[in-house]
DNA sequence: CATACATTACCGACCGGTCGGTATGTTAAG
DNA sequence: CTTAACATACCGACCGGTCGGTAATGTATG
């Protein structure tokens, strides 16, 4: 068997910055050519299904890293503070601060969603309900904790749109230190 | 002068319909001839800078509806809770509780902010800032309103993007139940 | 009132280019 | 010498955009 020029875990990573940079419509096969040094014979070698399943493969490669970022710190973190703590320091630097974009959300307000509704869907309840976990540890009921969870979420991805749409970073970074601060957030 | 088939104001609320479900990118001249019932000829009698510049009118034409619904009732409420109590009752029919988007963070997201950051830019500015007036109305320092404001806007839209990536509405109506509510928000 | 004319809305065939996708190799490592 | 990795030539469909033309309306003129 041939060795392969990139791991699989490099050619996702590629793939998912393009996907990141000009969503599921706008990315076209050249893009994705380019940005795999692949030429398109050999993308569909490794994706037969297309584009699509770039994409389905990619969205699962994302729940993947945010896994191993975000979510296995969450719950181990013995406390809910360290675990905001620990989550707030991986989103900063996944997003860039909030120069780079969630895949999911992008691809969730698009018309994609139809398409792969369900690794999105999946992604975000993934991530409200270990938040949730997480917020529990300090003695918070379980329904609150699952609002909390989720307004903290919103207040993240809103920080994106906003940090995005300004073109400055502030937003975000002023999102995630709400997340970080014992003080603000659910009533 | 022959009389047009659909006055301005349709055929923006038509294209408009079109980019909040698909995109820029994902918006076929064909998909807009159809909403519009109108060739593609017509099309670009009306807007002969093609679809860029259809998708800038449509980014006007959503920040004077925003005008209209929300910032004027913001602008015009003697007091800050009545503000957003209209801002709220405004977004929730516009957003149809979550199930539709909102085009300029769709936009400002995705590859097209590149070509439309001037107008994407000033809408959330503009919505930020006057909510802002709003909040000082009841003696909220300056500098605290504006973060405050922030902190609501992207609320909301985190609202929206998990309203659509989990196929349910209640993430974004419950943001704005924290909009409404004067309890929570900044500390 | 009639009619000529300018203006504007609208149409649909057509353009070159790019799209996503496939079929058929060629290369190289086990 | 099999087999996976990679490459290339090619396809039909669709893309955004252009263009020559037609139909309907307002206005100026007689």
């Amino acid at each position: 068997m041939r060795k392969s020029a990139l791991s699989r875990e490099e050619m996702l990573d590629r793939l998912l910055e393009v996907f990141r940079q000009k969503g599921f419509e706008g990315a076209s096969l050249v893009d994705l050519m380019q940005a795999t040094s692949l030429q398109k014979g050999s993308l569909y070698h490794h994706f037969p299904g297309g584009k699509g399943e770039m994409a389905e493969a990619v969205l699962a490669h994302v729940e993947r890293l945010f896994e191993a970022m975000v979510f296995a710190p969450l719950r181990e973190a013995t406390t809910a503070a360290n675990g905001l703590a620990a989550m707030s320091r991986a989103l900063e630097s996944y997003f860039a601060s909030g120069a780079k974009v969630c895949l999911p959300a992008l691809m969730g307000l698009g018309a994609s969603r139809d398409q792969f509704g369900a690794a999105i869907e999946g992604f975000f309840e993934r991530w409200i309900d270990t938040l949730a976990e997480t917020l529990a540890k300090d003695g918070m009921p379980a329904e609150q904790a699952l609002f909390a969870s989720e307004q903290m979420v919103a207040d993240i991805q809103g920080g994106i749109v906003l940090a995005r749409a300004l073109g400055r970073t502030e937003p975000f970074l002023r999102a995630l230190g709400r997340v970080r601060a014992p003080t603000a957030g659910a009533e």
